[in-house]
DNA sequence: TCAAAAGTGTTATCCTTACACCCATGT
DNA sequence: ACATGGGTGTAAGGATAACACTTTTGA
């Protein structure tokens, strides 16, 4: 327990900033200020002179720089790997990036986003394999076989708690097991790890078998990893805690509600239990009006009971099996 | 978005290491170099120079400082506000803490630890109020009274989400709201900010009524709160993780293994539902020897079957209710 | 009148919770 | 024999998952 003088390090926020619009969930990504072609999460330095906490920190530089009015803030996780960071002209001082998981209303931002240097892109186009609203998406098809391919590679080590073959069974629910859509993680991480994402190429990893096109767009540094993780973390969020309406707008109708989640969990829910769950939950309230702006019958409009907050523990939508 | 360049900031690693031993969970605290009475957790810097990522740094050194041989490791949280650091002679100099939950068995290190200027200390006696296996702890009378005179002094500023009485049912279980044994960081965290605990005082705090005693015993910096942290996490991770079996031995009695639940999640467990919970999660298998030791009839031994972590998703012991 | 989306009723199944009782050993 | 802890069977209640059907609008 010695008193080792530590090593000074840079220190960086990186938010991975929510909404959804359209049915399609979005991440605001920042353009390079150096060029690089490749999306890029936000980051700010953290002062701990001028912010008192890193959440004062964060909100203090999104709204500064993208007058983006950012609610619900999360940390998600330190990331400090050497070697997940490399990009053309490294400086090689060493970074680490504290990542946190934002949510914001994409209508309560119309104005600053047209001014910032930053937009938002539906998150999917990062993740392909991630949306199974329509079902198994068909990329799955471009994935499996290459990642079977390097499972076999790995000499199979029994030491290794779990081997390729059974964190491939895992993470992508081949032979037998489900699939199960908090893995974001994992999934990105294993990929890396084959490398099939073009990050991996570019920290210098082998790829087992380069003629494979890399998968789903790239991010700079290891951004889209702290992505991977932002989703993963919502996506488990989501049950256990009222987080959807931190997206929602004021009034909403149940089926736009529904489609937010299947949005965020990537994946189609059953439409009388998503009901009844919200309904015994108590999660929202008629507000007496109805659209009729959704195509055929009007829809009751409802809006989030934020008594529910400090009445149960922790009311979420406990979204359970498929369908 | 601008690329702004980064403030340097030294960062700690900091572990909170825990073993059960005798039914009682212990964290690993290290003498302060200082000649501060208090305890606090082992702690060292991350270099990334010498270690690729932050895991391996510490592994690397809690083996050296300790020679404890730690298993499980997962990052808990980075804490970094300012003022909660305080200290009798302190630099000025920044710094921010990586806090780790590391799981170790006792049996492995009797020999390391009569060697190391560290030692294992039961938990509770930080958090006497988390111990609620043989009912609600008689201290909770003393510490609910001041913290309802705290609540009814804050002016209930409808603007800040929950208020200080919401904040208290919800922590505490006052007024029919149940005891959730996770919030073990929220209630500290409340305990803070009413000033009943020695932290907030040292950190220029004021109590708001200084007559009571501080509670729990304290530890320095802002230990005491990674150790709530850590807590929190470990009782969460129990239900649906099989976490316990880096805390038990090889072989073990199921009451043991329920006595082991029931030290960190600190309440009482029904009998027959935990059996049948590890029986049909098929968590475990019987070794086929009987043990002699335990008072009564033998008791059968058991292993943990570590096929479970390749066949299912994720097991764990999800308790349920109270009894 | 028909398409499109809103909204409802009901059942089989599993899991959770809690009850009360029997068994094998040491003293 | 009896105290001590080990070990089991089973029933009530609630939550979940899946089924198919009716209603109200706009075109």
């Amino acid at each position: 327990m010695a008193e080792t003088p530590l090593t000074p390090i840079e220190v960086g926020l990186t938010a991975a900033i929510v909404a959804v619009e359209a049915e399609e969930p979005h991440i605001l990504v920042a353009a390079d200020p150096k060029s690089d072609t490749r999306a890029g999460l936000p980051f700010g330095p953290f002062d701990p002179l001028a912010h008192r906490t890193f959440e004062i920190g964060l909100r203090a530089w999104v709204a500064a720089q993208t007058a983006i009015n950012v609610g619900y803030v999360e940390q998600l996780y330190t990331f400090g790997d050497r070697g997940r960071h490399a990009r053309p002209g490294d400086t090689g001082a060493h970074m680490i990036s504290v990542g946190y998981l934002a949510l914001t209303r994409m209508s309560d931002n119309a104005a600053a986003l047209r001014a910032a240097a930053a937009g938002f892109e539906p998150w999917y186009q990062y993740f392909p394999w991630e949306d199974w609203r329509a079902g198994r998406p068909d990329i799955l098809d471009a994935i499996v076989p290459p990642l079977e391919q390097w499972a076999r590679g790995g000499r199979d080590d029994p030491a290794r708690s779990p081997g390729r073959r059974e964190r491939l069974r895992r993470c992508f629910g081949v032979g037998g097991s489900p699939w199960d859509e908090e893995k974001v993680l994992d999934r990105y991480e294993l990929l890396y790890a084959a490398g099939l994402v073009e990050e991996a190429r570019r920290d210098g990893r082998e790829a087992f078998r380069a003629k494979i096109p890399p998968l789903g767009e790239p991010m700079r540094l290891d951004h889209r990893r702290i992505l991977a993780t932002a989703i993963a973390r919502l996506r488990a969020k989501l049950k256990y805690r009222p987080v959807v309406f931190e997206l929602m707008p004021d009034e909403f109708t149940l089926t736009a509600l529904q489609r937010t989640v299947e949005a965020i969990s990537g994946r189609h829910l059953h439409k009388q239990n998503f009901r009844r769950l919200v309904e015994t939950a108590a999660l929202v309230e008629p507000t007496g009006e109805t659209s009729t702006t959704t195509g055929g019958r009007p829809a009751a409009l409802f809006r989030f009971r934020r008594e529910v907050m400090q009445e149960r523990p922790a009311p979420g939508l406990r979204l359970g099996g498929r369908s």
